[in-house]
DNA sequence: ACGACAGACTT
DNA sequence: AAGTACATGAAG
């Protein structure tokens, strides 16, 4: 946690690197605020600095309507934390504490339940429970801000399965009812739409053409300010959209979903999918170090993520030794031959489908082609197939799959890929003695930085 | 490792 | 007058 003063003149000059990295509660009107309000500044006497929302939520303040604390990126806290921590807050953003008790969700990570208790407490000042109804009660907000959905149907998506917990539990995180949050100026509309904001600066740029260069027919699209695609996961099928706004820094997603249960992992992969939660000025920072000034450097950088860590790891095999445009083109032939077909809508073939189909019609060698069918039968046979590093036992996946499945399923921050064709290119030409290791804990971003000179 | 208790959850 | 939508107390 940083020291009083520096928070105190964070919050005067309202200056935004402070963003996220503490909250200011105002005793005299119980409100909690980010470093960027731009309410008149409080009384130093009448201010209390919490490390994070959820712990000012917990000491009975309420978020602020103008600044929306509730709201700001919230990957900041957390760098450097141990991993055991950090793995178990991805899990409970992603809404995995909801139906699963505390036990079972910490054999997960491997520990046990009351270390994961002792951890929250002593980092966060919560028990994970807390800190995932707390998590839960935002996500409903911004539900009940951007769509129209009525509130029992809020309720179910935020995981609530009775409405009496749900209003007991806003009210209690957020001070205000349900209704009373609700804005009646919204336009009706079948689809959800969201607001989906991230920490500037991001180069859309970089992303866009990235996604462009990989995008097949039918499953998705990339035009000049949006992106677009369709997806099957979990026996949840659904699609989404979302528009770049960058003088708003987000982005406007409408999204289609067959089971608003799902709502919340989804939107969890779409963040990861566009790689929103990073905070890109840290990383450019520690990037620099690495690679001094004549260096061209770029803003702003992600990591473009793919659906879910099997796509990942097909495409990552399809990849192996071609060039994009010929692994495009055998994904294409993947998807035409086993996705399932919905209109003119494509999804991704399932590890089943994989597993089960006779793969003569790829035009790739026959080890590869066992090495993909050796992975979809992993899916079906192993109880937690998206760990990448067990892949390496499996014929013909080697580190250099593994690590790629890694940066693009998992939005893994610190991969790099020295064994990569094009980024041994790159560093060759402009930086024969660079360190990968000084760029940790961003060496994904590193490795962004070099294909995108390629 | 284990019991007591708070609070999460349902009706 | 009946029905819908939400909020909340009591009890286990």
């Amino acid at each position: 946690m940083l020291q009083p003063h520096t928070c105190q003149r964070a919050r005067r000059s309202r200056d935004a690197r402070f963003d996220g990295q503490f909250f200011t509660a105002v005793l005299t009107t119980g409100i909690y605020c980010r470093s960027i309000c731009p309410a008149p500044s409080p009384k130093e006497e009448n201010v209390r600095y919490y490390p994070s929302a959820a712990q000012a939520a917990q000491a009975g303040f309420r978020p602020c309507l103008r600044c929306r604390p509730d709201c700001a990126p919230n990957s900041a806290v957390w760098n450097g934390v141990d991993t055991t921590l950090s793995r178990a807050i991805a899990l409970i953003h992603r809404g995995d504490l909801q139906d699963q008790n505390l036990p079972e969700f910490a054999e997960r990570l491997g520990v046990g339940d009351r270390y994961l208790r002792q951890l929250f407490q002593k980092h966060l000042g919560l028990s994970p429970k807390t800190y995932a109804l707390y998590q839960q009660c935002l996500f409903a907000k911004q539900l009940l801000h951007q769509t129209q959905l009525p509130i029992h149907q809020v309720a179910v998506a935020s995981g609530f399965n009775s409405v009496r917990r749900f209003n007991d539990c806003f009210q209690k995180n957020l001070k205000l009812t349900p209704t009373q949050v609700r804005r009646q100026t919204n336009p009706a509309s079948e689809t959800i739409q969201l607001d989906l904001s991230y920490r500037p600066p991001y180069n859309w740029d970089q992303v866009q053409p990235f996604l462009a260069a990989r995008t097949i027919e039918g499953l998705d699209a990339c035009d000049a300010n949006s992106y677009r695609r369709t997806f099957q996961h979990d026996g949840v099928t659904g699609s989404f959209h979302a528009i770049h706004q960058p003088t708003k820094n987000r982005f406007q997603v409408s999204i289609e979903l067959d089971d608003l249960q799902a709502l919340r992992p989804t939107i969890q992969r779409i963040r990861r999918l566009l790689d929103l939660d990073v905070d890109s000025e840290a990383v450019f920072a520690t990037l620099r170090e690495c690679l001094p000034e004549p260096f061209p450097l770029k803003q702003g950088l992600r990591i473009p993520g793919q659906w879910t860590m099997f796509e990942a790891g097909v495409r990552a095999v399809l990849g192996q030794q071609v060039t994009v445009v010929a692994a495009k083109k055998l994904v294409r032939t993947l998807i035409e031959t086993l996705g399932e077909t919905q209109g003119s809508q494509r999804f991704f073939p399932t590890p089943r489908a994989v597993a089960a189909a006779d793969l003569s019609f790829l035009k790739m060698p026959q080890s590869r082609k066992n090495t993909l069918a050796t992975l979809a039968h992993h899916y079906l046979t192993h109880p937690e197939p998206d760990q990448p590093e067990a892949w390496l036992a499996l014929k013909g996946i080697g580190p250099w799959t593994v690590n790629y499945a890694k940066l693009r399923g998992r939005g893994d921050p610190d991969v790099f890929l020295g064994g990569d064709l094009g980024v041994k290119k790159v560093v060759q030409q402009h930086t024969p003695d660079l360190d990968p290791n000084r760029a940790a804990p961003w060496r994904s971003y590193l490795t962004m930085q070099l294909w995108s000179m390629y």
